[in-house]
DNA sequence: CCGGTGACTACTA
DNA sequence: GTAGTAGCCACCG
């Protein structure tokens, strides 16, 4: 593997904030990975260590074997999901966000 | 070299 | 909404 491929991932995966999730795709993207089918396959290696309850698939669904405790993990963060899936809209991390602020969290139910 | 297999995605029907 | 398909890339037999 390319380990400074593996850094690069792992750095992105420590960056998402607690309480909001990426899709594989958006942490190769950031990531520079060349498919986000390697993010899945580093995650599986080199993840175990990092918060990587907060990367799933794009449609907000996740890998079987790991859905129970990644659902678990995303509500003790405050993410909730609907049935077994996330509303990705709602909690999807697009960018660093330096200056702009959540418009008032609850008022779209 | 080839085909199968994943912690994947986007497109089409 | 779901299902099928093609593309994706590293590994393994």
């Amino acid at each position: 593997m390319d380990e400074a491929l593996v850094e690069r991932v792992r750095a992105v995966v420590l960056d998402i904030p607690s309480g909001r999730v990426l899709a594989y795709g958006d942490v190769a993207e950031l990531a520079g990975a060349p498919s986000p089918r390697l993010v899945g396959r580093i995650l599986a290696e080199d993840g175990h260590d990092l918060p990587w309850h907060r990367v799933l698939r794009s449609d907000g669904s996740m890998a079987t074997h790991l859905v129970h405790e990644q659902l678990e993990l995303l509500r003790a963060e405050g993410v909730l999901a609907d049935g077994e899936r996330i509303d990705m809209r709602r909690y999807r991390w697009t960018e660093p966000l330096p200056e702009r602020e959540e418009p008032q969290l609850g008022l779209w139910d």
